[in-house]
DNA sequence: CATGAATGAGACTTCATTCAT
DNA sequence: CATGAATGAAGTCTCATTCAT
């Protein structure tokens, strides 16, 4: 027999998180939508159905609901790719596993994706106090310049800077979005090769 | 005796073209340092030193002054950027002057890159009406949609979707500004030269 | 066989005393501790330890419950100082019993007497339909004018207005918490000796 | 002739101030009138006939506007008292002066006595960031301090805690504001003359 | 041409209160 | 009895825009 103060325990809990869920996934539909600078706590409310008041009962503030969309994205971004990257084990074949693993996350939540290039670029992540944009960038680059470190010292890649190449496949995932923004029909798998194509001929000995 | 309304045309519009020049710089200048979205007309109008009324007296309102804030640094930068192309002669070479070109006028001008880049990722091509987010992209890709039709005609480059490669290469040069906004002591030198070669490796024939 | 009813009801309205009780003292604490203005429910209830939503249960509205904190700091004070002042058979004694039960019940209840000021003052005395402020501003002098009174009957205090005299001693007394917010290492009992010495003197017969 | 520029820069100012002055009033008013907590901006527009939104036009927020309130207030307090008190030579004189002046600038502004007494004891002092309640107090009770100390010097007044003292004759006048709220008709003159021969009694040599 | 006073919409947030569980 | 989810009103503030001067 399960004791009530699970249930309710559970229950509550689960009330509790599936509204911050749902208010999350609004939040990301709506910035996605109409651009980070218009998605007010209005519309957002608008979308999810609710009142204005819920989701300040909610989160402390925008910045929380803010900070909540991008670490739900993130969190559900890297448990998406690593366990691909993971199944590789040459940091070549991680490399396309990471453009191919970044690719079939946009596909699978576009919105996701746009909405979180949308409060990188648009401005968001200064309304977010606590957040170093600089620190957060090295932690966006970091995978790939460890992969890149680790790829040259087993003769995987030619020299170049890994840092620089980490930002230049980061901008070429990073534009993907905006492709698909202006294209929803983009064949996402052409994209997935010919990027993995170019990044390979970029990378490889000569 | 020369007619009163020639004069006032002539100073009206000599006047109006150097403060509509003002307020586009100024415009420029505050995008730039406190991104587009905190970017509001009394900032804009504090910073060129003039009063809010007096934008409004000389753009029709946001959207007018950004459309023009847009307008001017394509301008510019197509002006600045395209006689570097034209002097070379072969698409490879000129692959590499639009490059570098592209990121010596982002040296020359870190404030115009900076504000196109807070404007176009922030929010602000939603706040202009008539103008076609889908076709702005669609025209900043051409150029190097026709550099790689005529590259790939001549031999010069291997087979690849000229598309993706234009918005690939973008992608690749639209991510320095970021990466100057992180480190503004940033080497760009190097950074063209690993672009450069990178492309290169990326785009020629196997 | 004890009927439901009965025992509901005995236990309803025990708990239910117990709890009114409760959260008028979480009430109490919380005013004095934050100011009127800013002691929202909310803050009461979380200092109370319990849901919002019980003080609406227990109290019709926050009216109702400033109503109740007014009503028990009144009660309470009343039953803390009459006793001192029936104690003493001349209105000369009675005074200063007054004064000094009074300076004692703040020395005893601080908490109570700051929220009494913070209510009285702070404008939660408008929030209380129902209440004449004038009525209970006579209420508040009523025990001082009678005691003048009779004490300029019997010849110990000399000619004045009573209403007007009853109003600066309060006006005393009540300047004692402003001063015990500022000093909370306040020495009571030289205030105490100076304010009984100046109104012992301001009152006697000439 | 007076030159434009001076009408100009005055006519400009003058109308600023104007605004500023007649927000102020209406401030002072409507503060005296419902109680500082439900003295909101929108209220205080409301009774200065103009837009909400031309407060926040002239005042950078609440609290620049609160503080002009206090700040008026106590210009225009001093201005009132000092002279009556600067006119006197003995310390008793000065005393009764300094109770006559304050009474008399109640009765001449009533809001804004009303007003100043709701900002400092309705939480409004606590909006004010950079005043310290309790320098504020200290600076309250000043005037009435040096004045004891300079009277028992000279022997005019009798030993007693100089700032318990101002504290009780400050309590004394701030009691009648409140009691001129009760009743609008109130005898101020009697009161006057009843306070001060109280607070003569209980500070004179015995 | 230019100013700056003025407006009104809209944003975020707090709060008292209601209600299903 | 008690909880906490939910609402809607109200408050402060920012902003683009208009208009008399």
């Amino acid at each position: 027999m399960v004791p009530n103060s699970d249930q309710d325990g559970q229950s509550r809990s689960f009330i509790e998180e599936a509204r911050r869920a749902q208010i999350v996934t609004a939040a990301v539909e709506t910035i996605a939508e109409v651009g980070y600078s218009r998605a007010s706590m209005s519309r957002i409310a608008a979308r999810a159905g609710i009142s204005r008041g819920l989701i300040s009962y909610h989160f402390a503030g925008k910045a929380e609901l803010i900070g909540q969309v991008m670490a739900t994205v993130y969190a559900d971004g890297a448990a998406f790719i690593a366990p691909m990257i993971d199944a590789e084990t040459t940091p070549t074949a991680q490399l396309r596993a990471y453009i191919r693993s970044n690719l079939e996350y946009m596909r699978a939540h576009p919105a996701r994706m746009v909405a979180l290039v949308e409060i990188v670029t648009g401005g968001g992540l200064a309304d977010l106090p606590g957040i170093d944009p600089t620190e957060s960038d090295r932690q966006m680059l970091l995978p790939l310049v460890e992969l890149f470190t680790a790829g040259q010292a087993a003769g995987e890649f030619r020299e170049f800077d890994v840092t620089v190449m980490a930002r230049i496949v980061r901008g070429v995932i990073d534009a993907v979005p905006t492709a698909l923004s202006h294209d929803p029909d983009l064949d996402i798998d052409r994209y997935l090769r010919e990027i993995t194509t170019a990044v390979d001929l970029a990378t490889r000995p000569i």
